[in-house]
DNA sequence: GTCTCGATGTATCGACTCGATATATCTGAA
DNA sequence: TTCAGATATATCGAGTCGATACATCGAGAC
């Protein structure tokens, strides 16, 4: 799901990787931190796949595109040749921009809804960028969400009951602040779908 | 950490990979669900390391907590009448059992400090096994959480603070959660934190 | 002036984990 | 009897992580 994530950020702005790696942090919080061990060869993929091209120059300047060559000292001329015509700093930044087929990449990652395989992270994720989907596509995201939430607690419930003597106060501390947790959660989707139907009611009575 | 998890159920008692998975996943919740790709390696690692090692049998009458037990001699005197010389249990079962080596390992990798590296998932899994660490060592290890957590607050503030009006409601509604659940999180840690030190207290005072 | 330190920036490596899949046996209900 | 589903071990490819390497830039120390 790092790929969503790439191209929902790149959606926005052209970015190089550093700054990339920055925002998913702090946009998406803890969770979804990214090491650079598999930023740049998700990168690679993207650009391979022709979802994201590079750019010579920096976000702001008008970015003139180069046939990318792959040799390393190829790159070091382009930089080379940067650093003495420019005057820019650009300290061999590769600058990506999404294509028409990564826009497309994009919304089928986002709507994609293999609810089997959601983990935490990606529902997160989708969440983040649900602004991107149809009313429905985002209710339906909440609503199997909720049901994978309820489901959970369900069985950390059993397993709490099933612990309360076999678990140490440390283990059974553990598993009661998880499902505590879970319910939170749930509340707070609850609270989303809320919203998002009241939203969805405005919308038919005025179009 | 995974080796950790492990170790810590063996102690209890000897188990065989399938049962180990489903205690993993249902005693620590759904955080440190493990899939059978990272369980059997994990194993064989172990073995190698001699932290565990195979035993023929399944777990005596005492230990089995699945109704499968009365029935594990009852299939292997089958298999054997099925078909003769086999030394192996017709289900494959392979029952780990820990060493001294193991108990070793244990203690060596639940009181380790890189508290750099300490993700949610491995304080998650330590404090379960909290009841094995000296007193102090249980208190070093949720201030160093309070602390990373304090840390991952402050920066999540300054996210949302700084995309109040750079994002919309959804990825708001994201972080604001986030930090909210880091919140809770902080609060729980502070509860137990004060629990600890009234114990140390009376332990102090009745010796 | 220059020197060092920490932030910026791209990139790779080995170790580890995941989900899917293969294979086989046992249990219980139709 | 048969057949679905739980039990059980194991491997594979793909993806991720943390560590590390290498280099530049900006700013403050001296």
């Amino acid at each position: 799901m790092l790929e969503l994530a790439i191209l929902g950020l790149l959606k926005e702005q052209e970015l190089h990787g550093y700054e990339l790696k920055k925002r998913l942090s702090d946009t998406f919080g803890p969770m979804s931190r990214v090491s650079f061990g598999s930023l740049y060869p998700a990168l690679r993929r993207l650009e391979k796949a022709g979802a994201v091209e590079v750019t010579e120059a920096g976000p702001s300047a008008a970015a003139v595109s180069i046939p990318t060559t792959g040799s390393l000292s190829g790159e070091r001329a382009a930089y080379r040749a940067r650093r003495a015509g420019g005057g820019h700093d650009s300290r061999g930044r590769k600058v990506y921009r999404i294509t028409p087929e990564g826009q497309a990449l994009f919304e089928k990652l986002l709507a994609a809804e293999d609810a089997s395989a959601e983990d935490d992270r990606s529902f997160q994720l989708r969440l983040a960028f649900a602004r991107h989907l149809a009313a429905d596509q985002r209710l339906g995201l909440l609503e199997r969400r909720r049901a994978q939430l309820i489901e959970r607690l369900a069985r950390a419930r059993t397993a709490v009951r099933a612990g309360r003597e076999r678990l140490d106060s440390y283990a059974r501390a553990v598993a009661e602040h998880s499902t505590e947790a879970t319910e939170h959660d749930i509340s707070w989707i609850e609270r989303l779908i809320e919203v998002e139907r009241s939203d969805q009611l405005e919308r038919e009575l005025k179009p």
